[in-house]
DNA sequence: TGTATTAAGGACAAAGTTATCTTTTATTAT
DNA sequence: ATAATAAAAGATAACTTTGTCCTTAATACA
């Protein structure tokens, strides 16, 4: 479905809000380390996420790292998706035309709308830390 | 959600079921055409889905081409899927763990699951022969 | 001020996907 | 047989994604 840097950077988000807090900053190997990914390309992905300290937020310098802001937290998992422009591929048309539309659908198109409206509506609704109450309650891993 | 070659692969196997029967075959330049998709990768896919004569059949020379036997259109799409060794993305987990299970879910598994569930319900049921119909009553395209 | 720490940024490498081109093989019709 | 036709097969190119490495910039603290 996503790419491996969406999932990297899903997984990433959901585990920094999980486990830091402003005062409690994650280093990029905490992050790494804890989401099981490759810790170069990692640092590629912080630095996509932590533009502009809009979704997560970075320091440099000794105890700096990534956290994320009690109101970032409350954001959809949808914003993750936006953050590493991945939103669009939910409207893609499942056979690949180029536009999906409901005047020229394909022949899967009613029966796909439903399930990408599905879908999207799970990115919409459920919050970043939503997702990391799931992992802190033991209900969830994430650590691959 | 699939790969360019699948995408072509499931458009061109619709496509041929509607066009085609064994009297009138139908050259890679139509299906090429008439699913717009890059001629010269298009005949690797068709390579691929007409290995053995099982999902596609092909004959080479004058009048050779490509069809699909009326027993291969019965076939679900998800047949298609199979062949171009594409089924298992329907299983993998959302977030990229490595491996998606109810034991060590990921914090999306159990809404992602029934997600999953319409997703193969829809590739299970619908069968090729029923998308070519859509598309021949014009109630759909495939044409890009 | 200087040094250690940590992320940011840039250049590059490896692998995978998409796409093209050329040659070979099978088949038909003359 | 020969020529024409059309797919199969192989080599290769272009592009994208994934991944690494090295240098630079910011920050804290002694
Ligand atoms: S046109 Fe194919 S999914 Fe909408
Ligand atoms: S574990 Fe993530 S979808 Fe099942």
């Amino acid at each position: 479905m996503f790419s491996k840097a969406t999932e990297y950077a899903l997984r990433a988000t959901i585990y920094i809000a999980q486990k830091s807090s402003i005062e409690n900053k994650l280093s990029l190997d905490d992050v790494a380390t804890g989401i099981g990914s490759p810790r170069a390309f990692t640092a590629k992905i912080m630095q996509i996420l932590s533009k502009d300290n809009k979704l997560v937020s970075s320091t440099r310098g000794p105890n700096g790292g990534f956290y994320i802001s009690d109101k970032a937290k409350e954001q959809p998992i949808i914003a993750i998706l936006k953050c590493m422009n991945e939103r669009d591929i939910i409207d893609k048309c499942v056979l690949g035309l180029k536009k999906c539309s409901e005047k020229e659908p394909c022949p899967l198109h009613f029966q796909y709308k439903t399930i990408k409206a599905d879908l999207l509506g799970l990115f919409e609704l459920k919050s970043i830390q939503q997702l990391a109450n799931e992992i802190e309650d033991g209900n969830a891993t994430i650590s691959n």
